[in-house]
DNA sequence: CCAGACGTTGTT
DNA sequence: GTCTGG
DNA sequence: CCAGACGTTGTT
DNA sequence: GTCTGG
C-alpha cells in the first residue's frame, strides 16, 4: 500500500516524463503524508499539473474529513464500490512520485524503507481524483492511490503495494473512453527488476519532519547488497 | 418505507 | 483502545 | 502511513 | 447519489 510517499523530480523530469505544457516549481517532497496538497495529471487535463488534496473526498459525503481515510483505494474493487466507481469512470490521474515508504514489522517495531526505482527516475501511482462542494458553493479536489497486489520485491515487506503504472500506459489509464478490459490490464504489479529498497532512519515516521536526508540509508553496510 | 453507510490496512 | 488530523 | 489526542464551560 | 439492511 502506500501511505507516505516521495517527489523529488526535477521540472524537467516531471515536464519530460508526462509530456506536460508547463510546469510550476515545486519544492523537492521528501515526506507526503494523507491530506496534504500534492501534484496530479488529470484525464481533465493532461497537460498540466493539479494540486489536489490527498485523501478522495466523495462528492456526497458531508463531512469532508473522511478524505483522510480515503487515501488509498483496492484496484480489485474501485469500479464497484461507491466511494470511488464514478472517479474509476470518469476521473482517473497519474500521481507522479519519485519513492515511497513501507514500514516493515520486525517484531514489535517497525522500521520504515525506502522503495525508489533502481535508475532513480521518476514513475507514476495510478489515482483517481473527485470534486466535493460544500455549502457554500467552494470546491475541494482530491485524489486517492490505488493499491494491487505485491511485486516479489515488495511481498515479504508487505501484502499490498501501490499500483505504479508503466510510461506506456499513461495514456490508456487517462482515455476517458478506454474499455474497462483495458484499465485493469494496466493494473498490473510493477516489475521487481526495476525497483530496489533500503531501510531509512525513523525520522520519517513524523510527517512534520521533511528534507533530503530522509531518503538517506540506515547502517549503509549491510544494506549495500540490497542497492 | 426510512436510516445509515459509503474505505483501507492489518490483526485477531 | 480508537478516532482524528496532517 | 504515523503521531497525537482523547473534554467542557466560560472567559478573553 | 445510490445501495443495503431492517
Amino acid at each position: 500500500m502506500c501511505g507516505r510517499y516521495v517527489l523529488n523530480a526535477t521540472p524537467e523530469q516531471l515536464q519530460k516524463a508526462f509530456d506536460l505544457d508547463n510546469v510550476p516549481r515545486l519544492e523537492p517532497r521528501y515526506n507526503i503524508a494523507p491530506t496534504q496538497p500534492v501534484p496530479i495529471i488529470t484525464d481533465a487535463s493532461p497537460k498540466e499539473l493539479t494540486l489536489v488534496q490527498w485523501g478522495l473526498v466523495p462528492s456526497w459525503s458531508k463531512d469532508p474529513s473522511i478524505g483522510g481515510r480515503m487515501f488509498n483505494a483496492r484496484a480489485e474493487t474501485a469500479a464497484e464500490k461507491p466511494s470511488f466507481r464514478n472517479a474509476f469512470k470518469r476521473r482517473r490521474c497519474l500521481i507522479p512520485a519519485t519513492g515511497f515508504y513501507e514500514w516493515r514489522k520486525e517484531g514489535k517495531t517497525k522500521k520504515p524503507q525506502y522503495i525508489h526505482m533502481k535508475d532513480n527516475s521518476i514513475f507514476a501511482f495510478a489515482g483517481l481524483w473527485e470534486v466535493w462542494t460544500d455549502p457554500e458553493g467552494g470546491e475541494l479536489w482530491s485524489c486517492t492511490i490505488l493499491t494491487g497486489e505485491p511485486n516479489d520485491l515488495i511481498e515479504p515487506l508487505h501484502n499490498r503495494m501501490a499500483v505504479i503504472l508503466e510510461q506506456g500506459d499513461y495514456d490508456t489509464w487517462l482515455d476517458q473512453d478506454a474499455p474497462t478490459e483495458a484499465l485493469t490490464e494496466v493494473l498490473q504489479p510493477y516489475p521487481s527488476e526495476e525497483m530496489a529498497y533500503y531501510e531509512v532512519a525513523t525520522t520519517v515516521n513524523s510527517y512534520r519532519n521533511e528534507g533530503a536526508e530522509l531518503i538517506e540509508p540506515l547502517n549503509p553496510p549491510e544494506q549495500q547488497s540490497l542497492l
